[in-house]
DNA sequence: CCAGTTGTATTAATTCAATAATACAATTTG
DNA sequence: CAAATTGTATTATTGAATTAATACAACTGG
């Protein structure tokens, strides 16, 4: 599993995973059905305690991210029919359409908004160990 | 001074403060040059720690919202400051880090984001009629 | 001038989220 | 069926953020 903890970097362990492991969903790289490792096998590799990725898998439960079948395991959940990508963007339009007036309030520049979405994309982008 | 303190909302009274007194400022209520309460006064009648207003006045000093002449007291700064830019980008940020965790959930690529946003942007510009 | 008022500094107490230690419960067959 | 493995629950520890107690320093303004 390809995920990277950088301790001390102000951001709680247990949100790194949840994060992470998003991505990888999201990427493509954890397919529906598919199954996480066992809560104390991710913790054993990555030196945290067993706990915390138990929180992380409870957090991506709560999410829809991810199934628990009690002592069977933690699956990828069916994204059930993922919204098509016309109702995802349509979701996301209202969040951007959120964040253009509040910059317009500001009065802050297109331009400004725009270069600090590109810099917190890059900021969030969970340490890809590319291959 | 019209300020109302909640204990056990979960927000920290020197935020509340804070946030009280940018709306204040915002909406014209408290304008520029105009001399905020004391801290020992101001603590007095929000029934709170001195330290505690303290804290607050000094966020929005370093927020540009306000400017503190040692000891002749508090003020409201003409607006505008280049620090006040900071905190609006920072605010601002905040919300963009939503939008990109989001976009990122989604599988919405970091350019089609961009292209929204501008989108979005020329949809929400009122008629322009002032620079 | 100099008393009173201003914001400041230092330190402590408190609270809460994050993490950890450990024992438990369930059920699959790793 | 029994053993091994799964997630769960309970409790303790830690550290950071918030609030408080108290003493300080400096300037204003009568």
């Amino acid at each position: 599993m390809l995920i990277h903890i950088s301790t001390n970097d102000g951001v709680p362990i247990y949100l790194q995973v949840v994060n992470q492991i998003k991505y990888l969903v999201a990427a493509g790289r954890l397919t529906a059905g598919e199954e996480l490792p066992p809560i104390r096998v991710l913790a054993n590799q990555l030196l945290i305690n067993p706990n915390t990725v138990a929180r992380a898998y409870r957090e991506l439960e709560v999410t829809g991210i991810v199934e628990k079948r009690r002592t069977a395991g933690t699956y990828v959940t069916d994204q059930g029919s993922p919204l098509a990508r016309r109702e995802r963007v349509k979701i996301l339009t209202e969040r951007i359409d959120g964040l253009v007036a509040e910059a317009l309030q500001m009065n802050i520049a297109l331009e400004d908004v725009l270069k600090l979405v590109e810099q917190r994309h890059i900021a969030l982008q969970p340490a890809l160990t590319k291959e």
